[in-house]
DNA sequence: TATGTTTCCTTAATGCCTCTAAGCAAATTT
DNA sequence: AAATTTGCTTAGAGGCATTAAGGAAACATA
């Protein structure tokens, strides 16, 4: 046995995996992801394809594995931008980690692409790499909003005025998910973050290349409108303009 | 010749493209989108996979021809969902047409993600069948925006207040596509329009799964929110809640 | 040290896919 | 009636995912 009872030939599968993640990855930004395979993988590593299954059960098993890989290095990047500030600050931390979220998008397009822009459900079910990376993903910024929230309550709307359907299923959301906040501020929480990813999304899916080139000052417009409701004030991203 | 100088045989092809399109839909529903491919498509036909490509000249080809018939489908229904009020009514007639959208989506879930979730951009270049239907779509609510604008004027940002780079984006884009609306007015569409569309788009990419079950009271809450922005009174769906 | 086992990798093969090429037969035009 | 166009066929190249069978090296153990 060697130290910490991880064994050599362990260690050098675990660095065999992640060249082949890296394998994928490269293909990926290089000729998109329709060149991503099993073949283009093993070639691109000096082995046969089916060789490649012995790390990887399935071509869609690798795509969960590079999945979890982006969705851990975003995650990542946000809590690097957001422990960028003071752990008191909620309001700047929180328009970091948002800008932070963007910025990543714009320097790994096709990661980004890859991560948000498939609806496949299949990879995506409960226990998978892909599935947990995913809520520490949500936890981010959710995390943060209640801090906040906690730290300095910012106004919500009445629970009368909320929609009992959608009180319901927030309510469902926050009992699964072991949550102590108040309906009212899941409420905002979900407004915010469907202005947000919503807006992202579009700009992925290209659609709104007929509006806009440059989409910088719209995602800065968007937080400007997100910022108040959460009771902070906006405050422009600190490099001037664009990064 | 036969008459209109359409000629018989001509006729015929027309049939045949429609109803390769047709096999195409069936199995894009009854399968999924990967199950589309050329020689399946001729299967369905009782012909033989090289076959077709007498009537498509690839596989890409016949996916846009389907993405066009998609897109005409839905503009069609956003139109007859506009036309039930009578043309005066803009604000319940852009109303109807929110909700058709959304309608459609829900009603034809596997040809609304086939249409909106691919960021691919090589079948969507210029003067594509594609492009042009997918122009024909914005313009039905950029239209009513308009015409609503022009029969009652909401009240719109002061031009100082608009961000440079965006101000400028949408005169690009009033300039480009012949518009005599104030850039104010089409800031406000565009406002609008990301949180129909971006919204429409998450729960298509099951981003938001996570949260809810049920979208359509967050769908309809979207449109509280939007419609006093154009001046409008939210008026409930006319079916009661739901469909 | 010898033996057995596990691990990593190979090639072969199946059956799908896109797409090109060559050719036949019927419909249409001249 | 002859020539052309059109609609289809099969054959085939090259790529893909995946399974099966087997060889060789590394490892564990008696």
């Amino acid at each position: 046995m060697a130290a910490q009872g991880v064994s050599r030939r362990e260690r050098i599968r675990q660095t065999t995996l992640a060249e082949i993640r890296a394998a994928a990855r490269r293909l990926l930004i290089e000729q998109g992801p329709q060149a991503v395979t099993i073949n283009a993988v093993a070639r691109e590593m000096g082995m046969s394809g089916p060789a490649l299954y012995h790390y990887y059960g399935s071509h869609e098993e690798l795509v969960g594995a590079v999945t979890a890989d982006f969705f851990r290095e975003l995650t990542q990047a946000l809590e690097s931008a957001r422990d960028a500030y003071p752990a008191g600050e909620h309001g700047r931390r929180l328009l970091s980690a948002c800008r932070a979220m963007r910025q990543w998008a714009i320097t790994h397009p096709a990661e980004f692409r890859w991560v948000f822009g498939s609806p496949i459900t299949s990879e995506r079910r409960p226990g998978s790499a892909r599935e947990l990376a995913g809520r520490d993903f949500e936890q981010v910024f959710l995390e943060e909003v209640a801090a906040l929230w906690h730290s300095r309550p910012f106004p919500v709307p009445a629970p009368e005025e909320l929609d009992p359907s959608i009180r319901k299923q927030l309510a469902a959301y926050a009992a699964s998910a072991g949550l102590e906040l108040p309906v009212e501020v899941i409420h905002v929480f979900m407004s915010c973050w469907i202005r947000l990813d919503g807006l992202l999304c579009m700009e992925m899916l290209n659609q709104l290349d007929f509006l806009f080139t440059d989409m910088e000052p719209v995602f800065e417009e968007c937080l400007r409108e997100i910022a108040p409701r959460l009771g902070l004030a906006y405050e422009p991203p600190p490099g001037g303009a664009a990064r």
